[in-house]
DNA sequence: TTAAGTGCAAATTATTTGCAGTAAG
DNA sequence: CTTACTGCAAATAATTTGCACTTAA
């Protein structure tokens, strides 16, 4: 068994390596959402509720702002599912998710099964910044 | 040349359709949304503004309520493609849109030049109701 | 005449911001 | 020390709702 550098502190290593002052927040929060590796697709009431119940002293409007901030330094994406509320990603790359109506859970769907063989050209004077897909479930 | 049917009053007809009572106020916005068979993208604040400029008496809230009825009797369907507002399409099928960062409008993709090959299968219990593709365009 | 639709204004929900206090480099 | 960060409370923005009034059937 090898000893993976980082591992008990992954989230002030993930703020670092974007230059972000590691508050005591941030690293709260940034353990939280990369403590340990998995991707996570939130709230920003969801990140509010899991800091607190594991014992940690934030205002809400404390991580909205630090998920921007996250969100501007390229750690995080946000993303477009559904109404009113808005999910942040863990996971930067381009992937599908799965958005569960009953839940109102995002999820990510696996790439590997997903092929768009062909896609419409950017119209003139404009580049194509990126491609969301969410395919909307339904509980049966 | 022939004289196509209801290309004067599409909307009152598109309303009675669906069996929802044509009221001034539903017709008037119908008519904006439907009157000349093109598809439209809009939000509420969009419809009301062109429906002032119309000289047509409506409150925003009566076109908030108006555009959910339109969509629960499945004249329309509501799109989410960025943030806060929410954006209502004429177009009922399945297809992909354009999104212009700089002016925040929606437009159709061309769906024939989508071919998406290959798409994650449900995850047991669940079944796919939609799948949203959103491709986000900025100006070059 | 009667249930559905409309218009306000007030209520909600999600999110941002101003500013005084706190802490990281 | 100095500037960025934090917390609260107040400000916004989008949307919904309660309720008295109007209107289509």
């Amino acid at each position: 068994m090898q000893v993976v550098s980082g591992t008990l502190n992954r989230g002030a290593e993930w703020l670092s390596g974007a230059g972000l002052r590691p508050t005591r927040q941030r690293v709260a929060l940034a353990e939280l959402l990369v403590g340990d590796g998995e991707d996570r697709h939130l709230t920003a009431e969801e990140l509010y509720a899991s800091a607190c119940n594991g014992g940690e002293k934030v205002s809400l409007a404390t991580v909205y702002n630090t998920l921007r901030a996250f969100c501007d330094a390229g750690l995080m994406r946000e993303i477009t599912v559904d109404g009113s509320k808005s999910y942040f990603d863990t996971n930067t790359t381009s992937h599908p998710h799965f958005y569960w109506e009953d839940t109102q859970a995002v999820t990510d769907a696996p790439i590997d099964q997903l092929y768009i063989a062909q896609l419409p050209d950017a119209p003139e004077g404009t580049e194509i910044v990126n491609v969301g897909v969410v395919i909307r479930l339904r509980r049966v």
